[in-house]
RNA sequence: GGCCAGGUAGCUCAGUUGGUAGAGCAGGGGACUGAAAAUCCUCGUGUCGGCGGUUCAAUUCCGUCCCUGGCCA
């Protein structure tokens, strides 16, 4: 009955390592929509610290997956798996979806599936989340409400209590027993360049950025109304200009510690990446290239495909 | 040119009453199942400026040279 799991072509890299600048040139050799992979550029508003897509590109280019909640708002992974489920479905015949994108995680969800969760009680969820805010000694709660909770600190500690709690069951229980397939085969091109190479694009970037307005860009997210710790702003960028708008770092220390801040991001998106993405096939293509050879080489591999 | 202060990890510096050295930052590696641009774990050998001398032993003491900064000419 069911459909086979359809092969799509999925293009992950670090931040900065030009991912959007070779979706454009390979859109000039075949028709793409791209699906974004992106947990920051599903924030409407927030564009240029997220290095969104620019609405000339979007034009060129179909872009799903990008503003589609307002900062402050809660998203997740599992949200955007079954959400990206309908992009998929909606792309027109004779296109050719690609998902393209830096969060491993979101990649994972569509992939390879999470588990089905269970409802919980979002009144009592919620109240353990403020609890789990300041709370001591949560790796030990999270230990005996599952023996294979292995750390992870606050945040992780807090999920792993509250699935246990509000369930009745561990998260690995759940994880393991009620299991999701992916709602697709990933057909990886990774994209790298040599670590110095990607600082030196990563610098350039932060720089472009704050000249493009990303201060004045918090400032009307800010004068919204929107709290200075909601979701979206909590992202590389985004928490440096806050900073600096409170005054606690000069201009010359805004633009290093987002180039700072976006290097360990790079990091640990590239470690991800080396051990995450399971048995699949990875082709890995040197971005040190210009983006319209990339794109050429792309098409080819994708057409010569055998999978 | 003279005097003074320095030259130790990528950077800023500490230290060794002589037994070849360690912090912070930077950086590297790793984990990751609905907050993931999140949340965590972990990693410190470097001609101790060069060359000589004293010594069982010199990064440490002595001499000399080079370099940097400051002051005086």
């Amino acid at each position: 009955m069911d459909a086979p799991r359809p092969l799509i072509p999925v293009i992950l890299g670090p931040t900065a390592v030009g991912k959007t600048a070779v979706v454009m040139e390979l859109a000039r050799h075949l028709p793409v929509t791209v699906i974004s992979a992106d947990s920051r550029q599903i924030y409407r508003r927030l564009d240029i610290g997220t290095a969104k897509p620019t609405v000339e590109q979007q034009s060129v280019v179909p872009h799903m997956g990008i503003d589609i909640v307002d900062p402050g708002d809660r998203y997740s992974a599992g949200r955007f798996a079954a959400e990206a489920v309908g992009w998929l479905g909606a792309v027109p015949a004779g296109t050719q979806p690609w998902v393209v994108g830096g969060t491993g995680f979101y990649i994972r969800a569509l992939a390879d599936g999470l588990f089905r969760e269970p409802p919980m009680d979002s009144a009592r969820r919620e109240r353990l989340r403020q609890w789990a805010r300041t709370a001591a000694g949560l790796g030990r709660w999270a230990k005996r409400l599952d023996t294979c909770y292995s750390g992870g600190g606050r945040q992780r500690a807090a999920r792993t209590i509250e699935v246990a709690l509000l369930t009745g069951r561990p998260l690995s229980w759940w994880q393991s027993r009620a299991k999701v397939e992916g709602v697709m085969r990933p057909w990886y091109v990774q994209l790298t360049v040599p670590r110095p190479v990607l600082h030196a694009r990563i610098k350039q970037r932060a720089a472009d950025m704050l000249a493009a307005g990303l201060v004045a860009e918090v400032e009307a997210v800010l004068a919204e109304g929107v709290p200075a710790d909601a979701r979206g702003l909590d992202g590389v960028g985004y928490r440096e200009v806050i900073q600096y708008l409170r005054g606690q770092l000069s201009p010359e220390q805004l633009a290093e510690a987002i180039v700072q801040s976006t290097r360990r991001y790079a990091k640990r998106q590239e470690t991800w990446f080396r051990h995450q993405l399971g048995d699949a096939p990875v082709v890995t293509l040197d971005a040190t290239e210009r983006p319209n050879l990339l794109a050429e080489r792309l098409f080819h591999l994708w057409k010569g495909r055998d999978g």
